[in-house]
DNA sequence: TTAAAACCTCAAGTTAAGTTAAGGTCAATA
DNA sequence: TATTGACCTTAACTTAACTTGAGGTTTTAA
């Protein structure tokens, strides 16, 4: 039996671990700790040592993260899984719904933009008074990515 | 007459005229000209003044950023337009042409990985050994993004 | 002409998402 | 047992894209 798979049935990972499988950098498992969005307890020598399910929150901030989404808003969804229990299919589930429709309303307004960007500046008609791309009311569905287009006051 | 007409007219655009046509604001104005992103000239009092199509700029930058690019790319790709001569139709579209490129590769990997999210972190089958969210070669065109989607090394 | 509004420069502050470094402790192994 | 590698904390640094503030000048308008 090899230390990590002792590791692994004992349910017992250390940061080092959790690093290389993950693909992160132990400064970030830190990071992402003080920013409350995974947890460890200490061993005796106060050592980080984590659950296996980390792996998974990790993944999911991740894709999360290439989808756009902020770490605070990962954060806030992330406090919708169980406290008590490791998360089910079913609570993993439940939050990929949620980063869904983000990500449909993001293709869109990326797919908006590009047929502005086309049609608009493309063709030489943009000016400031009269040109499309200027509407006001053209926002991404969330407000974490300089989503308004152009704000003409 | 009225004084914006005369400045417009005269093609003496002030630092807050422009600010506020183009709804930035002065103090990114004067950033936007460190960076190299647009130019002005000064008048006896050692005020910046510009021309109008500096508003065109603007609002390609503003576009261009919407659309994920960063300034210093912006900044590169603005550097192909003509020095000597006002920009035309022409000179704009080449522009775009490049900049839609990189928005069809970033929406399409947008999509590809809503169809993962759909698939994967949905069905609970996100695991690091096997999932193929995990994929190493998944990348996005450019990378100014953040754009590996997850590297497990 | 004089006060307010607009402008100037330069330095420092801000936020997100980490990374790096320093100085010290703990754990695994030859 | 001793050494090396893995960990620990705290603080400061990094980049992008701006914003804010201080202290001073120029323009505009009543």
């Amino acid at each position: 039996m090899t230390v990590q798979q002792k590791k692994l049935t004992e349910a017992n990972l250390t940061v080092g671990y959790v690093a290389k499988r993950s693909g992160v950098k132990v400064s970030t498992l830190h990071f992402y700790e003080t920013k409350g969005l995974i947890r460890s307890w200490r061993n005796n020598g106060n050592q980080r040592r984590y659950k296996p399910d980390v792996l998974r929150r990790i993944a999911v901030i991740k894709a999360a993260q290439a989808m756009g989404i902020t770490l605070e808003e990962v954060k806030q969804t992330l406090a919708t899984l169980p406290d008590e229990r490791t998360p089910t299919k079913k609570d993993w589930s439940a939050l990929s719904k949620q980063w869904q429709t983000q990500l449909d309303q993001r293709i869109a307004f990326m797919q908006r933009l590009r047929e502005r960007v086309d049609g608009c500046i493309g063709c030489g008609c943009l000016s400031m008074d009269k040109c499309p791309i200027y509407n006001k009311d053209d926002y991404l569905g969330e407000d974490q990515s300089g989503a308004v287009l152009l704000n003409n006051s």
